[in-house]
RNA sequence: GCCGGGAUGGGGUAGCUUGGUUAUCCUAGGGGACUGUGGAUCCCUUGACUCGGGUUCAAAUCUCGGUCCCGGCCCCA
């Protein structure tokens, strides 16, 4: 858990530094909420049930639809563009793996106001800059745009109905089974191939040639804003399907290639869901971080985490000057140094090498020699080096 | 939904195939050697067979069932 918070501080501090605001919704909603957003098939992969109020709830699967719902709710009025991130559990109801399990942490941000590629790029310097933050060195991140496989598969008449399979065996790169539904359409090879294609179109923005004007000018514009704020480690990857039906425009992903098939770090992408949950139509952008996943990648990276203890450890030196050493104590917390103080009536020695073990950065010895002179012993617990201190000096000393 | 592996002191483990001793070793925790100075060493000590049924004179070990964990596939908002 220390662990946790303090790579969960590193990525709240992120997130403020690029000037969004905490949120944060119920454990569980309506199972409503998450059909109107998914379809009813998502009944299958969430928890959900009957409270006793024959209630239909549901854990959350993710964060984005509460956190609009909520927008709907009680923000609509707040000044555009609301700037919104938030970090909690969510809930699958999934065969657990590695890097997957049914409880699992999503950090993400959501940008409600307005689309265009100013926002996109906030949302990818964001998601870039956290990834950033938390040290984690192996990684890319790729940006597509599912309007255009959208408007390739309607030109060549597929019916919406079947978009859904397609993109996903697109997502795949299983292009035989996609060769085959298409097929089954009516698409022929030279026009599946020509969207395959597409799927394979990575690079820089010198790739966007061979799609329509407005999504490539769309991303040209979106790759150079990201290169004046620094984020130059992006690739096109018109592949980056996600198959999800609630994006509307630029989608995006990150991924660890340390995690092997559980990969997936990051994802996000543009889309419009408020009016689904009864609100007016507004344009967002969001991504959700897989927390567990990235602190994993990290781990395989080698990353260590070491907690560290207090500043202060307190040593009675003897049982005679033990209120002294609690008043010493006090006082050093008081001054909002972090202090502890043995409690186990240990002898001098056996607290030293408690005080060593708990990682204490030094260790203030109060012993009757020292008090005469209104003193006490500082000791440098790596170092060794101790010194006397005055009582009054105390305090200055550890600031 | 499908498949594989596993569960032994706080942590890490041996033992299980071939049933039988005081359940192994490392580490950690408490105390001591050391009376006002930690990290070393030595000694003492605390502490475990996932649950339930079955077989047997005897089960950590064999068997059946449950629970949980880990991993792979599928799926992945």
């Amino acid at each position: 858990m220390e662990r946790r918070r303090y790579y969960e501080g590193i990525l709240r501090s992120t997130a403020k530094t690029f000037g969004f605001r905490e949120v944060a919704t119920p454990i569980f909603e309506e199972t409503e909420l998450f059909i109107m957003k998914s379809g009813p098939n998502i009944l299958n992969e969430i928890y959900a049930f009957q409270d006793k109020g024959e209630r239909n709830i549901a854990l959350r699967p993710e964060l984005t639809a509460p956190v609009v719902r909520m927008f709907v709710n009680s923000m609509s009025n707040e000044p555009r563009p609301l700037k919104l991130f938030y970090f909690g559990q969510c809930f699958r109801y999934e065969r657990p793996q590695s890097g997957r399990y049914r409880e699992f942490f999503q950090f993400g941000a959501e940008l409600i106001g307005n689309a265009n590629a100013e926002t996109d790029a906030e949302a990818i310097a964001l998601a870039a800059a956290m990834i950033k933050s938390l040290g984690l060195r192996e990684y890319k991140v790729r940006i597509g745009h599912i309007g255009i496989l959208r408007q390739m598969l309607a030109n060549a008449n597929v019916p919406p109905e079947r978009l859904p399979e397609v993109l996903q065996k697109l997502d795949k790169k299983m292009y035989d089974d996609a060769r085959d539904i298409l097929g089954s359409i009516g698409v022929g090879d030279d026009a599946a191939d020509e969207i395959f294609d597409i799927t394979e179109t990575v690079g820089g923005k010198e790739v966007l040639g061979k799609v329509s004007e407005d999504v490539g000018s769309y991303l040209r514009e979106l790759v150079d804003i990201l290169a004046a704020m620094g984020v130059v480690d992006v690739e096109i990857d018109l592949g980056v399907v996600r198959g999800l039906d609630y994006y509307t425009g630029m989608v995006f992903e990150a991924e660890a290639p340390s995690l092997g098939a559980e990969k997936q770090i990051c994802g996000g992408g543009s889309y419009s869901l408020s009016e689904l949950f009864g609100g007016e139509k507004v344009f967002s952008t969001g991504f959700a971080i897989g927390f567990d996943r990235i602190l994993l990648a990290m781990e395989k990276e080698g990353q260590k985490f070491e907690n560290t203890g207090v500043d202060a450890y307190v040593v009675p030196v003897s049982d005679d000057v033990r209120t002294d050493a609690a008043r010493i104590v006090s006082m050093l917390r008081g001054s909002g140094i972090s202090a502890d103080i043995d409690i186990m009536r240990r002898k001098i020695g056996k607290t030293l090498n408690h005080a060593s073990n708990v990682k204490a950065k030094y260790a203030v010895i109060v012993g009757k020699n020292e008090l005469k002179e209104n003193s006490v012993t500082v000791r440098d617990m790596s170092s060794g080096d101790q010194k006397m201190v005055r009582l009054d000096d105390l305090v200055s000393l550890f600031r």
